[in-house]
DNA sequence: CATGAATGAGAATTCATTCAT
DNA sequence: TATGAATGAATTCTCATTCAT
């Protein structure tokens, strides 16, 4: 006996665990919690119902890591944004808007997916059931977003390129203004995807208000000074 | 037995529908579609299963009827905007802003209330199950604020005092620069929602930044020109 | 349709009610909490298992019901008792003896019956998980036959004819000296119940053995009196 | 592999046969032939299933085999009896009521521990079950001990101490005396054992109880001889 | 020989919906 | 027309026992 069978990861034991997960988690994403029954995982993960129930203790259990994996993944989001503002800081309120408008098209990307969308409406669905869930999903994803691009913009306010009192009300601005018209459409109409044009389009509107709201110069740039 | 047996409104059957409509409103609201049984419903108004399956073919029909209701009645939240807008336009930047500040301030009370939650929550949960019944919600509610929105903002931009080329584009990041960051708390955090104070914070940021980012003249006004 | 309809007693349900109690009675003597299915309840009392689960919520409520209704109705063995004592107090020994022989009988017979029995296994067998029912039987059946022979006896020490200072105790005494070695036997010999002839011969020994020991005069009547 | 693991005492196999033994008996006088899973046993004895298996064809086995095993432990009871009755039979009538005080006293310790009256009740509960194992548990323990009574009372009936023409009868109802009360109570109220001076008491009250039926020259010595 | 998995069934409950009175 | 009962299936979970590795 290698000790594979000890229950060390690859084991037989461990294969099954994922292909529980695996199963469940598509299902719990497609159909929800009380939409999706043990028998139907047992069945999609071809594995016995005893399985099931031998390396979780029950539905919730199931549920709970289920739902905190996915959630512990939303790390490529973050990522994400962070890679869109770019190694050095822009110099120029136009370079600052580029880049602004490249981060608010990568967010749109990452959210915009049935997976992230699914996993969303899901957690709401369930706040009432899974408080402790649905809290540490808000701390993980919307918030924690919020939290990068304030890191992000703190360069350009200390530079003086941006101006804001509260650095983390100026990023939520941002986050909301780029995602939450499409976020919250793709909430109640979930077939109905905005396209890469209307991304595009989002993103930039959702870059030029910002920067026309917190970069004191943008006045002169964009239209010549009120008189 | 008189007419009012036989459905006329007011009559013991109309009651009786009215109270089913109120125990389901009640119980779908709290404990979604599948959490709530017809017994529940039955035992909720007083009335025999029979009865409530006499007034609705079934337990699908029944949520439609419900959420078709109370999605109807999101007017509340419309007249909210178009009063705080007042009557006559403002005529200064910083009466707009006043304005505005007002707005996002009763659009934050009418949106976080419990009920008006629940039933985005319970719209978003069953979003699959009811497209139908999401896509008109999103019209209704989310959709038609931020027409309303555009609405009132119309004779600004038509008087210059804010620019737009979009209108509804503006209209939309107003309303979730006011919105989207306390109602998505809100759904996640049901238990949690934001104080008067925060409300108050919420909204005065919501138009400052509105203001500052979509009405040329508001750089005079905050702060000097940049030289 | 007339008042039966309406849960009054002899309606259908109640009917229906009495019908599930005498099936449940009967399986759960016979065969205890866990070996009794909610399946086998229904179907012996020709009734759905809805029905059933409408009468009483659970499993649990439906034995306490039970066991709560055939241990109410002990006082068939007390009555049982108090008739054998007779109206008006024996006033010799001799005669005396003859009553508690009769009564020892009647207990005997009384508490030898398949149902109390099995009521008895059974209360036994889930003293741990229904303690309330447990003591309510104790102090309803043993503790109570107990109260009343020593009521019955009171009389007989005031008179002098038996000598107890601890009534109860002495009460206890006779009791358990009549039933004790026949009832414990039966607890474990189920099939193995005492005739006749070995009731009589109980009952004559318990009488003996109680008058020898608690009545002073005795000695006298039975053997002449050690010199 | 050593001839340990083909079985011999002290091998392996004997060991985890021990284990699952012990883990059993634990289990079932806790929870009952029902309320006791192989799959539990398994884990309390930190062994697989397929062991428990192969040791014992399955559960009625195992169930009898601990059964029997602590039936056959009751010798302990008689021992405790025979020592308390001494080695030189008593010569008066108080020196015999202090002796039978004691036996009671060793008897009612020796029968009111959880568990014996754990196994007690569990023989009780599935009598109808293992009519076998109740009987066989009937004869060894309550039986027996009502045998090794008379055994012991036999010299003093010869020696004109006691006076019983069935000998049999007269130590049962030594045996019920001091035990049917306490016993009768701990079947129904597990968690309310009698303490110390309640024990001393019963003990007590069952010698003087027993010496005032069966010794005739009990009469002289406690109170005088009615005139 | 022992471990984990599978089998196949059964139990308690619940539900939506339909009959029968 | 309205009430209680019935239907028939589903769901979560558990169990005793047996394979397969």
């Amino acid at each position: 006996m290698s000790t594979a069978t000890q229950g060390a990861p690859g084991g037989r034991t461990a294969q099954k665990r994922e292909a529980i997960l695996a199963a469940a988690t598509t299902l719990f994403l497609r159909n929800g919690f009380r939409g999706t029954s043990m028998d139907e995982v047992a069945a999609a993960a071809s594995v016995s119902k005893q399985t099931v129930y031998k390396q979780f203790v029950d539905k919730e259990a199931l549920f709970r890591e289920i739902v905190g994996a996915v959630t512990g993944r939303s790390d490529a989001v973050i990522d994400i944004i962070a890679a869109a503002f770019g190694a050095a800081p822009a110099v120029t309120v136009d370079e600052l808007e580029d880049r602004l408008r490249a981060v608010a098209r990568g967010y749109l990307d990452a959210v915009l997916h049935v997976q992230v969308l699914s996993l969303r409406r899901l957690i709401i669905a369930e706040a009432d059931r899974f408080p402790d869930l649905a809290r540490r999903y808000y701390e993980q994803a919307p918030a924690r977003g919020i939290e990068v691009i304030a890191a992000q913009l703190r360069p350009y306010v200390e530079a003086g390129l941006l101006h804001a009192d509260d650095l983390r009300g100026a990023a939520a601005h941002f986050a909301y203004l780029a995602l939450a018209p499409a976020q919250d459409r793709a909430m109640f109409l979930p077939a109905d995807l905005p396209d890469d044009h209307e991304r595009d389009r989002r993103a930039a509107e959702a870059a030029v208000a910002f920067v026309a709201a917190y970069a004191p110069a943008a006045r002169q740039r964009q239209r010549p000074a009120v008189r």
